[in-house]
DNA sequence: CATGGTTCTGTGAACGTTCACAGACTGAAA
DNA sequence: TTTCAGTCTGTGAACGTTCACAGAACCATG
């Protein structure tokens, strides 16, 4: 009724221990004969070899842990985590690793990921949406656990490889549309100021605006919807003949166009508006979104790369940064 | 250098292991004096114990797998996945138990997961959006692994316990107030009916409208926004006098709203739309979807503690159903 | 003062692997 | 025939815990 141990598969295929563990573990020097009778043996027992065990002597787990650090209830608004974690599935999967999924939303929550990281529970990390400042950083750099960020951690770009999608460069082709239809007064919404996204996008838009960039037409917001409905409300009332605004984030986008829907602006006739992301919610709002599409499974895919090159003992390659293209769809 | 042990923590302290390990799994009989000493040299060294030794002995692991069953690309399309991860990672994370996400879009996958349980390395499992039929979980009933479904496992409601929405009964109430709205001509796109979801909200819409609701009124969708549209679009073509239409998900109706603004038919003027989840993509459409809301925080809360029941030894009293509320917008 | 029940402590064994090592067997070359 | 390298195998120790057990120390009771 147990579960079989190696010692069971190694008595039933009439070898030691040592033999089946050298099979398991793809040494070479392991006879044919002996193989089949393994294999066969291992069939009919049902074998499953115990991670534990395997684990207390190697010292390696066979899982990564991902991190989210979004405040738990904007956490998962954002679709585009969706794809992070699929494709960081998938790709673990493939080597036989597993993914624990875990909070960071407030100190309590980044005290548990530490002492879970520090009691060698996780080969690797994989940071996402990391604010600066964050003592989880340091704490990871400072034990010398491999670790990645999806989108760099704010200060710590040289200690913690990442991938990322160009953001500047995305959100100067947003800004440079704009200017190219037409538009005068191009406000922006950015994300927030500790984050990769909301700066690097804001000096996309000013790179290109230049001086033209006042401070009244920037505002700022934090990822989520209603960011984006107040944000707008806000530039609507400081800068009444505003015709074009970008803004950092789909989701916030379309919280900025419902604002306007409700303040009689039509879209994109009075006023274009520009997102980020290219995320589901783009073209499920009315009118849909012109935005900025980021190449999230690739910026996914290198990340995992660049924790399993650690986890290899490799040096990684950081940062890798995608390029990201305009797509032109309604609001503009 | 290397990670302290239990037996560094108790040399420290001047005790044995015994009374270390006594004091970390919270037997009394632990003397102040030795408390005191061994909580010191607990700080002094860093001590976190190692789960792998500890799994090793006890047979538990101290984590759970959540088992996400829709085809890989459509997986994480559905907003309702999100909160029922962030309600089941912050339960869990109170008992300090991990959450392990896999996923079983094709039956490499669900082997996969089979090798896991299997193998012992999780207390218990959450299945996510399991189809009618699926081997995965018969292996887990044969098994006897503690487990859990958010929505019944069709076909196994008795053996695995479950905790879900009054689907039916949502179905009925939006059903019965498309009817009061004097609406005539009323016709469903139903889930997928493996699904529970599928089956059960079909159900409460012919409840309500008996014999009226026949053959053509109906078709099914995949879940997806793509199946609306193109459900949608099947509707149109063989009920060209069609007035109202149930979609049986928030993301399906999106997509059927994109059609019938195609077709240049008005909502809710021309045609009444009734979606189903109240998920964010209900507040981003236009017109603002009329819905039912789910109450999916307290469906996955209910999911968690029947499962912890089962680990903790105790019959688990299933299945939990909890009512929902017709949300009333702009698109009937 | 003996008895007996608490309370507290240390110890050996076990959990199921991997790893290093030593040794046995093979076949080819000298 | 001897030697040697290459191939294959089994064994003991270790990984870091928990658990059952035995025994020591204490206190109250008769």
């Amino acid at each position: 009724m147990k579960r079989p141990t190696i010692h069971d598969v190694a008595a039933a295929a009439g070898v030691s221990r040592g033999t089946v563990s050298r099979l398991l573990n793809g040494d070479r020097y392991v006879s044919t004969a002996a193989r089949v009778a393994i294999e066969r043996a291992i069939a009919e027992t049902g074998y499953v070899v115990n991670r534990n065990a395997r684990s207390l002597v190697t010292q390696r787990t066979g899982s990564v842990v991902m991190v989210l650090s979004e405040p738990q209830e904007h956490l998962f608004e954002d679709p585009n985590y969706s794809t992070t974690m699929r494709v960081a599935i998938r790709m673990l999967a493939e080597r036989d690793v597993s993914l624990v999924l875990m909070m960071a939303g407030d100190d309590g929550d980044r005290e548990r990921v530490i002492r879970y990281v520090r009691g060698g529970h996780a080969d690797g990390v994989v940071l996402l949406s990391t604010h600066a400042g964050d003592r989880m950083a340091d704490v990871l750099v400072e034990l010398g656990v491999p670790a990645v960020a999806v989108g760099a951690v704010v200060g710590r770009e040289r200690q913690i490889p990442y991938a990322a999608a160009d953001d500047r460069e995305g959100a100067r082709q947003m800004t440079r549309y704009l200017v190219e239809q037409g538009r005068r007064r191009i406000a922006t919404i950015t994300g927030p100021m500790d984050t990769p996204g909301g700066i690097q996008r804001l000096e996309g838009f000013t790179d290109v605006l230049g001086r033209k960039a006042s401070k009244k037409l920037i505002t700022h917001g934090d990822w989520t919807r209603l960011s984006g409905e107040s944000g707008m409300a806000r530039l609507l009332q400081d800068v009444p003949d505003i015709d074009a605004v970008f803004v950092a984030s789909d989701l916030m986008a379309a919280g900025a166009l419902s604002t306007l829907r409700m303040a009689g602006r039509r879209v994109p006739e009075d006023v274009a508006v520009g997102g980020f992301d290219d995320s589901s919610v783009a073209v499920s709002t009315h009118p849909e979104l012109t935005t900025i599409r980021q190449p999230l499974a690739r910026v996914a895919e290198a990340a995992v790369r660049l924790l399993l090159a650690q986890i290899d003992g490799e040096r990684p390659e950081s940062p890798v940064i995608l390029p990201t293209t305009l797509v032109i769809r309604e609001s503009t």
